[in-house]
DNA sequence: GCCGTTTTCGGCCCGACTGTTTTCAGTCG
């Protein structure tokens, strides 16, 4: 599947187009490329059926500019765009508060070219002797290049979601209403900061409390309605300050995504509003909404969009049809359905689990330890496992209010077949199939390799289906087509894992699979009994995949799952 | 380069903060 580098390859055309001082071209490859990303199948697919043209923001021209990429593996429009700037934008960039006019600028005075050579201009003090720089932007770019290099500045969701709720649980005390905006609020994969919201009446304390928390390490900005810190923990948080009538607009506008909300802003014009954080208002400046999200969508001939669909990917659209999915909610799901015990590599025992999901609310779980070959996870063979299923019977004797699933998660070998006989597998309630090595075979390889996995009548559920690691792992190689085609007609389910560095599938594919009628299963993946408080982060790529509950079992009864384990 | 409930040309989201400027350009979200 190569939607996601040909959407970058649009990306750094933008980029160029950009610092040529190109109007408006640059935000047409960058609609497009962002749709490309976000497209709900293969662009192979759409290429052969001659339907680049159906995807929107590409016209003729990156039509026929995807076509040649597709066909030839390169694109001469780009390359020559490439070689008359011979900078690394990407690289450049990346560290904040340099954009496409300072690189611009960066090169044609001093010849700066990469991030090394822009560290070394600095240190040697050769930035400020270019007009419209000074000392202060040179001070800036040191350190923004320092922290460019530290990590990039996006943090997991699993991580920054309880740093949030504590700044959050701080601030609550100091003003009038507070609320998490942002990625965060998105309840995206990656955040870069932490955006919070207050309405204050007191706002120069609240911001003076804000700067002057104990974990703040840098002040980056201080005014009257916008601050931003560092925290000691690398995290970055943004605090805004807005009135209260102003406190809807202001939600939905922070809350984003930005792609959303230009969405949303051209619909207000359209209609003859002008939004911006501060409400919506008619042609003459009259104020029309503003102190709730509902309020606006509504002004604007909308349903109400959750958080988790403002990625701008056909949901402004579809709530204006009133079609917009009867999505998941974080209470629908009533079990978690992979887990570890200390029978494998988990930290915690089976009773340990089950009291930990009980007291959740959970009325069901499977426990998935490992088996078969993969000795480094504590895998288990036969005999243990028969000794383990008994725990369980008598687990399920003892408890009430809450079933365990008997559980196992075999091993994809490279050619497809399982590390654990169908006469073992054939007693186990639930199957979970996951590959665990040879991470890169080519797609065709291993699109067979899956589908033979799906193909053994004894497999339920594929875990993490892509093998991705946020931020360090590509996902394998993957005919998504074909994969869910297979899983529908074997009645296989692909999980979601709520770990918060895997979330795999991710929103984007998990989409892909209800399109195609395939079920999903939430699972947490715990290895400890505190994982099992990760399963919003799995719902999350649920709801932003536009699920709805009878895609996703975690919300069946446990009847219909014993019925569908069974195939 | 794309697009259309001001359609085939003339538009293309909007405001705060910073650093360098004497009135604004650039960046960010």
């Amino acid at each position: 599947m190569k939607n996601r580098y040909v959407a970058e390859v649009l990306y750094k055309i933008a980029d160029i187009l950009e610092i040529k001082d190109v109007k408006f071209k640059p935000n047409a490859y960058r609609r497009a490329a962002q749709n490309v990303e976000s497209l709900p199948e293969d662009i192979e697919k759409l290429h052969e059926r001659n339907e680049l043209g159906k995807i929107p923001g590409v016209g003729k021209n990156i039509a026929e500019k995807i076509k040649e990429l597709l066909e030839t593996g390169s694109l001469a429009y780009y390359k020559k765009l490439r070689d008359g700037i011979p900078v690394n934008v990407e690289e450049l960039s990346s560290v904040e508060g340099i954009g496409p006019k300072t690189i611009k600028t960066l090169y044609r005075e001093i010849g700066i070219k990469n991030l090394e050579e822009l560290e070394k201009a600095a240190r040697e003090g050769k930035i400020r002797s270019i007009k419209g720089m000074g000392e202060k932007t040179e001070r800036k770019i040191l350190d923004n290049i320092e922290f460019a290099r530290e990590g990039g500045g996006r943090w997991l969701l699993g991580f920054v979601l309880s740093e949030a709720i504590s700044i959050k649980a701080l601030l609550e005390k100091k003003v009038d209403k507070i609320s998490v905006a942002g990625s965060i609020r998105r309840m995206k994969e990656t955040i870069g900061d932490v955006d919070i919201l207050v309405v204050s009446s007191r706002p120069a304390e609240v911001m003076d409390f804000f700067t002057g928390m104990k974990n703040v390490e840098t002040v980056l900005v201080k005014g009257e309605t916008k601050s931003s810190v560092r925290l000691e923990d690398r995290i970055q948080v943004d605090l805004r300050i807005v009135d209260e009538d102003s406190f809807g607009s202001a939600l939905q506008y922070f809350t984003g995504s930005k792609e959303h909300n230009i969405e949303v802003r051209k619909i207000a014009v359209r209609k003859g509003y002008k939004l911006n954080e501060y409400g919506l208002f008619d042609g003459n400046g009259e104020k029309a909404a503003g102190a709730s999200e509902k309020e606006i969508y509504g002004a604007l001939g909308m349903d109400y969009i959750p958080p988790e669909l403002r990625e701008n990917r056909g949901e402004v659209e579809a709530a204006m049809n009133g079609r917009l999915p009867d999505l998941i909610d974080y209470r629908d799901v009533k079990g978690d359905l992979q887990m570890h015990t200390t029978w494998s590599d988990g930290a915690n025992s089976t009773e340990e689990m089950v009291e930990e999901a009980r007291g959740m609310g959970h009325n069901f779980i499977a426990i998935t330890d490992h088996v078969g070959t993969l000795k480094i996870a504590g895998a288990m063979d036969e005999n243990k496992i028969r000794r383990q299923m008994r725990e369980v019977e008598k687990i399920n004797e003892e408890y009430d209010g809450i079933h365990v699933f008997y559980g196992a998660e075999v091993n994809i070998m490279k050619d497809g077949s399982l590390d654990m006989g169908r006469d073992v597998l054939k007693d186990v309630d639930v199957v979970v199939a996951g590959i665990h090595s040879s991470f890169r075979m080519q797609e065709k390889e291993m699109t067979e390799r899956v589908i033979n996995a799906m193909e053994n009548d004894a497999v339920n559920i594929i875990a993490h289906p892509t093998g991705r690691i946020i931020q360090k792992r590509e996902g394998i190689a993957l005919n998504f087509d074909r994969v869910f085609d297979v899983a529908r007609e074997n009645n296989v389910m692909m999980e979601i894992n709520a770990q918060p560095a895997r979330l795999d599938l991710d929103d984007i594919h998990a989409k892909m699979a209800i399109g195609r009628g395939v079920k999903l299963s939430v699972g947490t993946d715990a290895h400890d009994a505190n994982h099992l408080h990760y399963i919003n982060l799995g719902v999350a790529v649920a709801r932003r995949a536009w699920a709805e509950k009878k895609n996703v079992i975690n919300t069946y009864s446990i009847k219909k799952l014993e019925k569908l384990f069974e195939k």
